[in-house]
DNA sequence: ACCTGAACACCGTTCAAGT
DNA sequence: ACCTGAACACCGTTCAAGT
């Protein structure tokens, strides 16, 4: 049913052999993608794992190390995946671009976004984000101290926004046009002056303006820092 | 052991009544935030927290909506307290302002700081700050439209900061000096190039110059925007 | 080397009964 | 109106045994 196009850029495509003893990290991690489509993160146990796998669920510790590393696991898959096109050294396609790509990855799964935007911030399988943000301020001539700070604050806010896009999903969004109509009489009922002035903005959320906004955003940040580094 | 000196602006300040049938909805969410103190957002159960209140699991249904209800309700009534200071007209002062209200509020049970930032987004509970940065942003002549992108964008942003600096608090900071050592190492055999060079300072977290930098950037965006909102 | 049966100490939640 | 006993269908994880 929920047969997604786009597996990862693993080996094997289809579901795993079932019956067979053929476990693997990798397989394990595959399946776990897929109970998290089918019922989120919240359907994940390692039960409900190693049924999809036709297995114990007691088998699954040879390959990964509890729930917690099995989820970690499914995160740096994830984020492991992440592929930038090469620079081009003009900060408004390149910071986009780099944007774009972590983005795509983050919500191949939309449901396991949450995984791999919250868990693991400080892991090491993201680099290839950090890496790319890095070389683009250096070579726009911004001091390493400077450029970490703002690679720092790039990707709170690029994970802060895509945390809200995937959490708008369902509620906000376009699709629920009566869900748009109540948000708003509630923010209309707050009292606050402002709020009720833009409630009928604040009430609907169209996920990829609010994405464009935030990457434009930050462009002109950053091109406004790089122009500060130089003088 | 762990007793947190400050509580919540609730009426009742100590541990609630032991034994007594005193439940109320006020009662579950303390005895809640003494849970998450002492073994985080983890450690919390229908059971547990009953043991707190020294009822049976069950008792708390007729107050809480299920587990994710009594989740939401934690998120809640530390969202709701978030008390801002009145509005000078300089965003350089009234921003940082808002900021730290709700920075204050989201880490004052560091625990249960994931839950703030990340469960009901969409909420309503926490509608001060917002309602805050839109009149701020409103009477510096921006738009309705602009001021509703512009508070996402901060609101994200300042999301994103910090849960990663509730992420980083135990892994990165001063405190572990091996573990900067280590992770410096690491982060040396990635084989990148410029995550290489700036190694040193991605090693290492401070968690409030982190927060500094993000609202002084945020601040600077901000100015740059009513500045180019206004020609 | 890897899989599993038995086993343990937990979960969230419903519902009918009690007071 | 609110609390609980009995009950159900789950959990994660260990360990000793099997192959």
């Amino acid at each position: 049913m929920t047969r997604s196009t786009a597996a990862g850029a693993g080996v094997r495509r289809g579901r795993p052999p079932r019956g067979a003893s053929q476990l693997s990290r990798d397989a394990i991690v595959d399946a776990t993608l897929e109970v998290v489509d089918a019922d989120g993160v919240a359907g994940v146990s390692m039960r409900s794992v190693a049924r999809v796998l036709g297995v114990d669920a007691k088998s699954l510790y040879n390959h990964v190390d509890g729930k917690d590393g099995l989820l970690d696991a499914v995160a740096e898959h994830l984020l492991g995946g992440v592929s930038i096109p090469p620079a081009t050294g003009d900060i408004r396609v390149d910071l986009p671009a780099i944007a774009d790509a972590f983005r795509e990855r983050a919500l191949l799964h939309p449901e396991a976004a949450p995984l791999v935007l919250t868990r693991r911030l400080a892991s090491f399988e993201g680099l290839a984000p950090v890496e790319a943000l890095l070389g683009m301020l250096r070579s726009a001539g911004c001091s390493t101290g400077e450029s970490v700070h703002l690679v720092r604050f790039l990707v709170a806010s690029l994970i802060g926004t895509l945390l809200r896009e995937v959490q708008a999903g369902p509620t906000l969004g376009i699709s629920d046009q009566d869900g748009i109509a109540a948000r708003q009489r509630t923010l209309e009922d707050s009292g606050l002056p402002h709020v009720i002035e833009a409630a009928p903005r604040l009430a609907r959320f169209d996920r990829d303006a609010e994405y464009r906004y935030t990457v434009q955003a930050a462009t002109a940040l950053v091109l406004d820092r790089v122009r500060a580094s130089r003088a």
